[in-house]
RNA sequence: GCCCGCGUAGGUUAGUCCGGACAGACUAUCGGGCUUCGGACCCGAAGACCCCGGUUCGAAUCCGGGCGCGGGCGCCA
């Protein structure tokens, strides 16, 4: 047996369902899908079968059950309308022992494979500090991006860095012209810098000069006007380094940044308005294309790239972008927020009509609410990811001191900080990516039931155990057999497939609700089959064996997370 | 108005792609469990598929039409 006995076995259930089609002579073919825990492996639903056999779906599994399996099977158990797989306890459990026992720490990591995967996610411009709303970013894509490394992609994660456009080129004028009010050095660059952005704004609205200012600032830059993009680039990065500091108490890095500016110095930008031009109408000095044959209309169907001053939107850029991005992986993923749809669907269909056959999967997530309404900076109503953070440490160090009494100050701290960190990251991330959040403290901040809290201390129980164990030399798995510890090892048997699943069809709120599962699981385990203490050796040991296989799952699952395991908290 | 997404117990949600065994969980409520390998745990009670049609042996799931909520329809990003 090798990386995934679930799916080993349900290809031998399949091919059991093939010997009694042909037995039977059935023209409809049948479906092996999973049994209901305890009654077996797999199951055959034998409705579909009724009309061309003519009896009813019971009589039909009675009959289907009559059929000899061959091994690693030792029966097939009508149960009203279905047929059940059945497979000996004590084999089912050294199967998958042995798998496990096989692979390791690696237990859950599925084959290599060579396509390669461009993740990109967050991209926060660099104008400001995060905020939750645009955090759920970062956490899908991270979790996502860890996930599909471990079914086997080779994967990179790029930030696209936004250095380019009008709020830029404002917020350079305002960090160089305007006088900083506070001289609090406690207070983050980037908070700084929001404050005279936002002064700024509020200026340009009736201030003709500057906005004249800025509109030439603006062509400047995009003319290629090397030293005032450095210049700009440099506020830019200012900015980003701390919003990746921020990302980084969180345990999210990059492995690559493209900046926008690059594209704009590189004559890329230029070549796609060149590109563009043959396709595009004119109107006032402005170029777009049309693309109400895409089903788009009004506005939404004029995708404007050069502006009447001649300078590039977004758009532009992001079409250059995207072809850069084309030419170095098979297959790119973008994580977006909902608020982008549109704009996506134009830029596919650009491409359809540049003659390119090609887009990024997206994956859209709904916006994180507050309670009073959708988060805005601009109104003050908005709850930053390093509040968030600092909140969640707090409240952790609380819970970790209620607890351990018995630990030091810098242990306490460490712990709080793992379960604090993760638990933020957990709360988000369990939730589908299309459903809108409500952002309420005690929510993102739960510590109990499904909670990253949860799934840690089930991991940190494991370890416990394991450590007071001195290893297990004389397992006999074939007598795990009680009912907990063949629920555990059926969790355990389909982590491999599910963990795959969940990442193919990048669903990663499925990771974490299955990780959750398992640790319910484990924890049922724990209080009927007592391990240290169980009799005979070989059984003791078995069950060191069993647990051992559960810790695995369980770090790997918070692994995928990107939360980490602790010892013990 | 048009386009996209969402609607499951009091609250938060899984299942929806690919239709099948009593719709699974968390939380809140009520009631239990420490002779502990770590109680951030476990057990029990009660509680839900937005509405109307259709397809099907069978619909939370597929199709059509409503209703409600969110997002979008910039020479912003």
């Amino acid at each position: 047996m090798g990386h995934d006995p679930w799916s080993e076995l349900r290809d031998r259930a399949e091919q059991e369902l093939r010997t009694i089609e042909f037995e039977l002579h059935l023209t409809t073919p049948g479906t092996v899908s999973d049994a209901p825990e305890d009654r077996g492996l797999f199951s055959l639903a034998t409705h579909a079968w009724a009309k061309e056999l003519k009896q009813s779906p019971a009589e039909i599994a009675s009959r289907v059950a009559r059929h000899k399996v061959g091994p690693p099977f030792v029966a097939l158990r009508p149960e009203g309308p279905y047929a059940n797989f059945i497979m000996e306890p004590g084999a089912f459990a050294e199967l998958v022992l042995t798998s496990v026992g096989s692979l390791g720490e690696r237990y859950g990591q599925s084959p290599p494979r060579k396509e390669r995967i461009l993740l990109e996610h967050t991209s926060a411009n660099p104008t400001g500090p995060l905020h939750v709303g645009r955090a759920r970013n970062p956490f899908l894509g991270d979790a996502l991006v860890r996930s599909l490394r471990f079914v086997g992609f080779p994967v990179t994660s790029e930030y696209l860095v936004n250095d380019i456009g009008r709020q830029m080129v404002l917020l350079y004028w305002a960090v160089t012209h305007l006088p900083g009010k506070t001289k609090d050095p406690e207070e983050r660059l980037e908070y700084r810098y929001v404050k005279l952005y936002q002064e700024a704004s509020e200026r340009l609205e009736k201030d003709e000069p500057l906005k004249r200012e800025i509109e030439q600032l603006t062509q400047r830059f995009e003319g290629g006007d090397v030293r005032l993009t450095k210049d700009i680039r440099k506020v830019g990065e200012a900015i980003l380094e701390s919003i990746l500091d921020s990302l980084r108490r969180v345990n999210v890095t990059f492995d690559s940044f493209f900046w926008e500016s690059d594209a704009i110095l590189d004559g890329s930008v230029q070549r796609v308005i060149e590109r563009l031009m043959p396709l595009s109408k004119e109107e006032d000095g402005a170029h777009y294309i049309d693309l109400s044959s895409f089903g788009l209309e009004g506005d939404a169907a004029k995708y404007v790239f050069v502006r009447k001053d001649g300078t590039s939107l977004y758009t532009t850029r992001d079409i250059a972008y995207h072809l850069n991005k084309m030419a170095r992986c098979d297959l790119a993923i973008n994580i977006l927020g909902e608020d982008h749809k549109l704009t996506f669907q134009r830029l596919k269909s650009a491409f359809s009509l540049m003659g390119i056959d090609w887009a990024p999967e997206t994956i859209f997530y709904a916006f994180v609410n507050l309670p009073e309404g959708r988060m805005s900076t601009r109104k003050g109503r908005v709850v930053h990811l390093d509040d968030l953070i600092d909140e969640a440490l707090d409240r952790a160090y609380v819970e970790v001191s209620k607890r351990r009494t018995d630990l030091s100050e810098a242990k306490k701290r460490e712990i709080a900080e793992t379960i604090g960190i993760s638990a933020v990251r957990y709360n988000i991330v369990r939730v589908q990516a299309e459903k809108a959040i409500t952002f309420r403290w005690e929510e993102a901040l739960n510590f109990e039931g499904n909670s990253s809290p949860f799934v840690q201390y089930a991991h940190a129980r494991a370890c416990s155990i394991l450590a007071k164990s001195n290893g297990s030399g004389r397992a006999d798995h074939r007598l795990l057999v009680h009912p907990q510890e063949q629920r555990l090892l059926r969790r355990i048997a389909k982590f491999p497939s599910g963990l795959r699943d969940a990442a193919l069809g990048r669903r990663v709120h499925s990771v974490a609700g299955e990780a959750s599962e398992f640790a319910a699981q484990f924890n049922q385990f724990y209080r009927d089959c007592p391990v240290l203490t169980a009799e005979p050796e070989s059984l003791r040991d078995a069950r060191i064996d069993l647990v051992s296989a559960a810790r695995i799952v369980l770090q790997n699952a918070l692994e995928c997370l990107g939360l980490k395991a602790p010892k013990e908290m």
